[in-house]
DNA sequence: ACCGGAGCCTGTTAGC
DNA sequence: TGCTAACAGGCTCCGG
């Protein structure tokens, strides 16, 4: 679930609660969950040294280490990072813990175990072969035409595709898609330059949105502090199947594009 | 190049 | 109410 905005949202709320303090010691309860390098070389290398920054690359959280060190997480579906005082009660779904000096703990806890964690010394190795930030300011409208050209995609599983663009998922892909009036189904070869230009808004408008509200959440998901994102009441599209669109008061429909549930309006979206 | 489906996991919800 | 099937914010691999 965590997208862009609830990425983005988590490494803001952890950076204050990290930076400067020193991993003292890793509890794995779940080896799969570390992806690189294998476990017992990754407590021999993360431990003793120091968080110096979090940011995030796509849907990444990317922990700066002394050392030369970069420890990145992916939440997936379920991930839930949290830093909280080192005492029960533990959820017997937090798979992976960073004992900190100050007395606290960075819990890594992911119900459905998608989530994976990783330890490089070149963030590259990982980071390489994704898409452009869509928030960045090199992402041009421009950009975003050079990058359609030639090729015969259906729009949805493009935006989807990590390695065309970067931190957007089933939400914001619907949600960016209505906003720019365009069909989740159309191919595309077909978008004119004004459609082009209507995605490109699309895309950044509903992210910086999602930002603004610190994220969605549901039942299942909620940011690091605790706190409830907004993002979910802001939602035109997604999970309002049968509902009346704000736009034209037309009935939303949901259909099943690249295995994802896809939502639109279909007076709307062209 | 690109699409759809299966697989990875557990929990929740919809439907009968 | 109770069981079962479908479904869930993501991503990767595979066959066609």
């Amino acid at each position: 679930m965590p997208e862009l905005p609830e990425v983005e949202s988590a490494a803001r709320m952890l950076k204050p609660q990290l930076v400067g303090k020193r991993i003292v010691g890793i509890k794995v309860n779940w080896p799969h969950h570390i992806d690189r390098p294998d476990t017992e070389e990754f407590r021999f290398r993360i431990s003793g040294l120091r968080f110096l920054d979090v940011t995030r690359r796509a849907k990444f959280l990317v922990f700066s280490l002394e050392n030369e060190e970069t420890l990145l997480i992916h939440l997936r579906m379920s991930g839930h990072l949290s830093v909280v005082p080192a005492s029960p009660p533990y959820d017997k779904h937090t798979h992976t813990i960073f004992e900190l000096d100050s007395g606290e703990e960075l819990r890594f806890r992911d119900t459905r175990k998608f989530g994976r964690v990783y330890l490089v010394n070149d963030p590259q190795d990982v980071l390489g072969k994704l898409g452009p930030e869509p928030l960045d300011p090199s992402f041009t409208v421009e950009i975003l035409k050079e990058r359609l050209e030639n090729r015969k995609r259906i729009l949805k599983p493009m935006l989807l595709d990590q390695g065309f663009i970067a931190g957007i998922g089933n939400i914001y892909a619907d949600e960016a898609l209505f906003d720019a009036r365009l069909l989740p189904t159309r191919r595309t070869d077909t978008l004119t330059d004004s459609e082009i230009e209507a995605l490109h808004h699309g895309i950044q408008e509903v992210l910086k949105l999602g930002i603004e509200k610190t994220g969605a959440s549901f039942t299942t998901f909620f940011n690091p502090d605790g706190s409830q994102g907004e993002m979910q009441n802001s939602f035109n599209v997604f999970q309002r199947t049968g509902e009346n669109c704000y736009r034209c008061g037309g009935v939303i429909e949901r259909i099943k594009l690249g295995g994802r549930s896809t939502h639109f309006c279909p007076q709307c979206q062209k």
